[in-house]
Order: structure tokens, then C-alpha cells, then sequence
DNA sequence: AGCACGCCGACT
DNA sequence: GTCGGCGTGCTC
């Protein structure tokens, strides 16, 4: 019998191999899912052990014993480690980076895996068998004994109560009481659970057809308004009732404190929040707490699609059709769709949501893999939304705005309602220029013009974070004078603020809620209902409520029709869609001023005449016309290098060896290599080469053997690459 | 990715 | 004389 067990570990390294380390048979028994502390070349890295071989591929006596064992028991049970060694493999990534993208930091860093615990007093075995009333003399006493009779106390319920610290000590001294230290329970005191609705037909219709076990997979489409939430929200009762667990995925910035309120108070059970406003502390405990079974309801973005659940019931993906779940980074992966995978691994449903789903789910309702649940009726108000397109060619704009649009807005204000102004750009003005000269504010790291800002007064890159100052005068003529050019929050906010003087103008993009608190204190502000207009980017098109705004106006729409990103119209009528769904959501008649140069075109056309569904439908045509996703499986090796021609070159190798493997057909399509659409970026060469396949299964094959081949090449160590698997951004 | 080793240029 | 630039190689 050895002294030593082999143990296969994933390190968190960009490497994509695996490393055999032994276990001494005395630091306990090992099992897959449990992390160890290793030397790794000259660092020390937490790892998680992945499988036990019976042998290595190298001599026993190369094998580094490990460091420490961390973790008494697998940290990942068998399903979530499954579906993390899953996506390693769908998403080409290292497996080790995987594993480390489903934790919380403080796990990733070797943290013991504890629950919070907090001290309890309970009676003692020779404090219960004391009859009633004694210790005699000592009536205080006596009454502690009688009041923790019925179960252990914090000394928080203990004080309050009436005892002092002096009696629960002397109890103690007597030893009749002891303390204790329990795992932390989460417990509401505030309003009694709400009532749930009454459903209407469509709604019911809608939550009969989820079956509470097996997977299953069920997209609800229903506009904004149309009771969505209410569905999910009695799913989820089912699910608890059974003494099950629902995990609930929310877009990256529609997590406010609203929507966790209206899971508690209708629950009334302990809920775990995973998102990048809660401390590190605060998300351990929620992954560790929903791993033990102790909170019911897990509500948490992107990331949280990989929290363990002891009683798992159901999974709802809400705004499926949102860019934030896919990670556009590092490991990219998309949460949603191994929302799918993991639903179906664990035999729960799934259930997802949107007004605006995106072309892959629907295209998956129509082959039937999923369910198509409709809402069409708004249940809160019977007034439905007009969007009204204002033909802004050859008119004469104030500040970007058309006088119907400052018309509409000052008409809310003036009725005591609230207007919106959407602009998708941060800023006061995104160009500055010499008008004698021409000379532009360019960002010296990237391909990009430099944005102004005035508060506080700079500029600003976009894509680097680069800043300088303002040049006083053009750098190259001396003119005395920069015109300032475009349209930013900064300058609507700025030009409304003196047309109306009297009505508060509320800014939220990036730069005025810095913090969560900035936010919630303007949506608390929005949330009073006394008239003011708010002005903002894409923060203000997810998921919050406006019940009092009437009137929204849409700046520029127009990027989205002619841009060389094959999801461009795609993404611009959700946003479209989404935006306007703010207006109008209780009893207000809301109507949407949707400002474009192309009001005739044929996509907004049908987006405003006969909806997102039809738009869609035309788009999905199209796409499977020339047979782009979801008809046929897309990926993107991208590089990028401080000289170009070593991401170009890198690329057109990277090609070749592809074509080794699979010789271009019309099954099999190459693209590029391509320069990105910003071809620099913080002084970075960027390029991308696009592979195409009409078989996912064939795709699937190929990678692994051409990522090996391509980190043989040379030039992969030199040259910063990424594959990205299922894209979502192809520029 | 880190980190070490190794071999050429400008400086306390 | 060294400090440090980044090319190359390795990580069980």
C-alpha cells in the first residue's frame, strides 16, 4: 500500500493541462472537489483536485507532495464540478481558470469554507434537569433558566429580553448555561409575507405549463408590464413549498434593492445575493449558505450561475436576452446558456424571461426545444405604449433635440409627470475639433476620439481610460477656439437644466452613480413621483421602475441599422424596446418619441408597426438565409500585439493550421484574419480570424486539436490571443 | 500568467 | 562597476 495518492489538480493557470501532485495518505482522504494549497513552479496556488488516477503520466518521484489540503470535504459537489470540467471544454478555456470562476474570491484564495457562525446561549443538560423556579433565591436567575428553556438565544435576544450580562454570567459560572457557536441564520422580522396575485388566464396558462420537476425549458415572452415577475415569483412559491431552491439570474445592473424587497417580502425566507455590489465577505456566505441549503432563494448576476444548491429547483434567467451574461472577458462564457446545461444536468426547469428575446431562443422555441410561453396583455394598465418615430432629417435641432421632442418633454413636466431622454453616450460632447484646422482630440493608445467631460472638466477615452487635460487652443494652428461636437448625457442634462429651471434634471450613466448609493438615492428620488426628467444611457433601460415617467425620447437609434456587427439590429430594437417599456408602466398614457434619419427604413419600419416579434422573425430569416447563428456556430480567435504584424501573422498561421484540420467548405467557413473594428486599442494591434461551422458537434471536435497545434506556434507565447466560443460581439 | 535566468545598454 | 530592459523556457 503507498504512502502517497495521486491527485490530478487544476491550478489557475492559463495553461491548459493539468498537474499530478501526491497526497500523503495522513493528511485525510481525498476526492475530487476539494481544494489543496501547491508549489507551482516558484509560486504557491490554491488548486482544486479534479480526479485521482491510478497513474501518472510522469515518474512518482517528479510529483510534488502538496502543500496543505484544504478542505476536509469537496467544496464542489459532483454536478457543479462536472459542469465546470463542461465548460472548460465548451468554451476551450483552462480548466483550473474555470473552477476559479466559480467561486467567491475569499475561496479562490484558500479561505476556509465556514459559515459564519454567531453565539448562541443554551441551557445546559444540568440546567434543564433544575425543576422550574430555582435556582431558589435567585429569582432573576430563575427566570433566564425559564426563558432559555425554550430554545438557545443570541445575547442580543438575551439583553433584550430584560437580563442583564451579570445574570446570563452568573448562570454561567453555575454552569446551568453555555455558549454555543451555530452556523448563522438568516432570519426576517419585517412585514408579513405579501400575497401573491391573482394570475390572469395567459399568466396561468404560463405557470401550469412549467412543470415543477424534470428539465425542462420554457422562455417567457411578454412585453413590459405584462406580469412576468408575477410568474416567476409563483414558480418559485412551488419550489419552496417542496423545500427546494430557486437560483434567479438578473442582468449586471438590474439587481437593485427593489427587486431583492420583493422577494422578501413575499417570501419570507432567507435570500442570498451574489453580485458585485455585495462585499466579499457577503458573497461567500451567500454561496456557502446556498450550498448548505440555508437560503431558499439565490438571486445573483452573471457568476452566480455556478452557486451550489443542496435542494435545487428551479432557475430562472431573467432579460435572457441580455449582453451582461455573457462574460466578455478572460472566460468567456455565457451564464444563460449554461443555465441550460446545468438545469438539464440537475433535472429542474428552466425559465426564461424577456419582452425582447434574443433570436437564439426564439429560433430554439420554433425547433421546440424550448417551451413558448406568451404574455401579451399588460396587466397592470390597459393603455399600451406608442412609439412615435420623429424624422429629424433636415430639421433644425436644439442641443440633438427635435421641437416635438423638447415639446413632449416639457408637456409631461408641465402635466406633473416625468419625462426620460435616453442618449447612449457618456460625456458632454464625444468630438472636439478646430474648426479652422480640423484637428481632432484623439486618444494617443487607441484608434478613438477622445470624449469631453465637464465634471469634472477633462477628456476621456472610452475604450483605455486614458485622460488629459482640455487644450486651451488647438494644438496645431493655435485657434483660439475648439468647437465641441455631439451630443453626451453631460450636455443634455446641462441644456435642459436651463430650458426648465425649475424641474430637477437627474443624470445616471456611469459617472453619476459611481457608487450604489448614488443610484439608489436618484431612484429614490425618481421613485417619489414629483416631476423631473431623467437623462441617461443604457443603465436606464434595465429593469427599473418608473412608474411616474410618461414620456421618453430616443435620441440616435440609428447606429444600430448600418453597422457591420451582425447583431447590431438585433441588440438596437431591444434596446429600443426596452427603453420605451420605462414610459407609461401604471396608469399614465406613456408615449416614446423614437428620433432617427431613417425613420422610412424597413426595420424600424416593422419594429414600430408591428413589433419586436415580427422584426424579429424578418431577422431570423435573414440569418438563416446566409446561415449566421444561431444556424450555424461561430467562433473568434482574436490577437493583438504591440507590433501588428505578429497578431497578423499569428492569425494567418493560426489559419493554416486550421485548415490542416478542416479544409475550407461552405460547412466549414473561415473569415479574416480581419483588423478589429477599433484596430488599435490601448496601444495594442488588434485582429480576428472568424470560424464558421454548420455543426456544432463538428466545431466542437475540432478545437481541442487545433488549440494544440496553435500553442505550438511560436509566435502564441509572444502575441495576446483568446478564443471566444458563441461570440457576441463579432468585430 | 508568473517567475527565473540570461545577456546587452545608461547610470546612482 | 551595477540596475534593469525584455527574449526564452518552465511550471506536476
Amino acid at each position: 500500500m503507498p504512502e502517497h495518492t495521486i491527485i490530478r489538480v487544476a491550478v489557475p493557470s492559463p495553461l491548459r493541462r493539468q498537474f499530478d501532485y501526491l497526497l500523503p495518505r495522513s493528511v485525510g482522504p481525498a476526492a475530487p472537489g476539494q481544494r489543496v494549497q501547491v508549489a507551482f513552479g516558484q509560486q504557491q496556488l490554491v488548486g482544486i483536485i479534479t480526479e485521482l488516477p491510478q497513474s501518472s503520466d510522469l515518474p512518482v518521484e517528479k510529483l510534488k507532495p502538496v502543500l496543505a489540503l484544504i478542505d476536509s470535504q469537496p467544496l464542489f459537489d459532483t454536478a457543479l464540478l462536472q459542469l465546470c470540467l463542461w465548460a472548460a471544454n465548451y468554451y476551450q478555456h483552462p480548466v483550473g481558470e474555470v473552477l476559479h470562476a466559480a467561486l467567491p474570491a475569499l475561496l479562490r484564495a484558500g479561505e476556509q469554507a465556514a459559515l459564519a457562525t454567531e453565539t448562541r446561549w443554551q441551557i445546559t443538560v444540568q440546567g434543564l434537569g433544575l425543576p422550574e423556579g430555582a435556582p431558589k433565591g435567585a429569582k432573576k436567575q430563575a427566570n433566564l433558566l425559564t426563558f432559555l428553556r425554550a430554545g438557545a438565544r443570541t445575547p442580543a435576544d438575551i439583553e433584550q429580553a430584560g437580563f442583564s450580562r451579570a445574570i446570563l454570567k452568573a448562570l454561567g459560572d453555575k454552569q446551568l448555561v453555555e455558549a454555543i457557536e451555530i452556523a448563522e441564520t438568516q432570519t426576517f422580522n419585517g412585514p408579513l409575507s405579501e400575497l401573491a396575485l391573482t394570475l390572469n388566464q395567459e399568466q396561468s396558462a404560463a405557470l401550469k405549463a412549467i412543470k415543477p420537476t424534470g428539465f425542462s425549458t420554457s422562455l417567457l415572452d411578454g412585453v413590459t408590464g405584462s406580469g412576468k415577475t408575477e410568474v416567476y415569483l409563483q414558480a418559485i412559491a412551488q419550489q419552496l413549498e417542496a423545500g427546494r431552491q430557486a437560483l434567479v439570474l438578473v442582468p449586471e445592473i438590474g439587481l437593485t434593492p427593489q427587486t431583492v424587497a420583493r422577494f422578501q417580502r413575499r417570501f419570507n425566507v432567507p435570500v442570498g445575493i451574489l453580485h458585485s455590489g455585495v462585499a466579499d465577505g457577503g458573497r461567500n456566505s451567500a454561496w456557502l449558505r446556498a450550498r448548505a441549503g440555508l437560503d431558499r432563494i439565490i438571486i445573483g448576476t452573471r457568476s452566480a450561475v455556478f452557486t451550489p444548491l443542496k435542494h435545487p429547483g428551479i432557475i430562472i434567467v431573467d432579460e435572457e436576452h441580455d449582453n451582461s451574461y455573457k462574460q466578455q472577458e478572460g472566460f468567456r462564457y455565457s451564464a444563460r446558456d449554461l443555465a441550460v446545461y446545468r438545469a438539464h444536468q440537475l433535472h429542474i426547469p428552466l425559465l426564461m424571461g424577456s419582452a425582447t428575446p434574443s433570436l437564439e431562443s426564439l429560433s430554439n422555441t420554433r425547433s421546440g426545444r424550448y417551451q413558448h410561453l406568451k404574455l401579451s396583455k399588460q396587466a397592470a394598465s390597459e393603455h399600451s405604449t406608442r412609439i412615435i418615430p420623429v424624422d429629424i432629417r433636415a430639421q433644425q435641432l436644439q442641443e440633438g433635440l427635435a421641437s416635438q421632442s423638447l415639446a413632449a418633454i416639457k408637456g409631461a413636466v408641465a402635466k406633473g409627470e416625468q419625462a426620460l431622454v435616453f442618449i447612449n453616450r457618456r460625456g458632454f460632447a464625444p468630438v472636439i475639433m478646430c474648426h479652422f484646422c480640423g484637428w481632432q482630440a484623439k486618444c494617443p493608445r487607441c484608434d478613438a476620439r477622445m470624449t469631453l467631460h465637464r465634471q469634472p472638466y477633462h477628456l476621456h477615452c472610452h475604450h483605455c481610460d486614458h485622460q488629459r487635460r482640455v487644450p486651451q487652443q488647438c494644438p496645431d494652428c493655435k485657434a483660439p477656439e475648439l468647437q465641441h461636437i455631439g451630443q453626451g448625457t453631460e450636455r443634455t442634462e446641462e441644456f435642459l437644466s436651463k430650458l426648465l429651471p425649475h424641474t430637477p434634471i437627474l443624470r445616471i450613466d456611469r459617472d453619476s452613480t459611481r457608487s450604489h448609493k448614488q443610484l439608489n438615492s436618484m431612484l429614490d428620488q425618481i421613485a417619489t413621483g414629483e416631476p423631473c426628467v431623467l437623462v441617461g444611457t443604457q443603465m436606464l433601460a434595465k429593469g427599473h421602475h418608473f412608474p411616474k415617467v410618461s414620456t421618453v425620447v430616443i435620441l440616435e437609434a440609428d447606429g444600430g441599422l448600418f453597422s457591420a456587427d451582425f447583431r447590431a439590429t438585433e441588440k438596437m430594437a431591444q434596446l429600443i424596446i426596452q427603453v420605451a417599456g420605462r414610459a407609461g408602466r401604471e396608469a399614465l398614457q406613456g408615449q416614446v418619441l423614437l428620433q432617427s434619419h431613417h425613420t422610412d427604413h424597413p426595420y424600424l419600419q416593422l419594429l414600430l408597426n408591428q413589433g419586436y416579434g415580427a422584426l424579429a422573425d424578418c431577422l431570423l430569416r435573414e440569418r438563416q438565409v446566409v446561415e449566421l447563428p444561431p444556424f450555424s456556430f461561430m467562433v473568434i480567435l482574436r490577437a493583438e500585439s504591440k507590433r501588428p504584424e505578429n497578431a497578423l501573422q499569428f492569425l494567418q498561421q493560426a489559419r493554416a493550421k486550421a485548415e490542416g484540420l478542416q479544409a475550407p467548405s461552405p460547412q466549414f467557413r473561415y473569415l479574416g484574419p480581419l483588423p478589429a473594428s477599433m484596430e488599435k486599442r490601448q496601444d495594442r494591434f488588434r485582429f480576428l480570424l472568424q470560424l464558421q461551422a454548420s455543426s456544432r458537434a463538428q466545431l466542437q471536435q475540432f478545437l481541442p486539436q487545433w488549440l494544440a497545434q496553435i500553442e505550438q506556434m511560436a509566435l502564441s507565447r509572444r502575441v495576446r490571443w483568446n478564443l471566444d466560443v458563441d461570440p457576441q460581439e463579432t468585430h
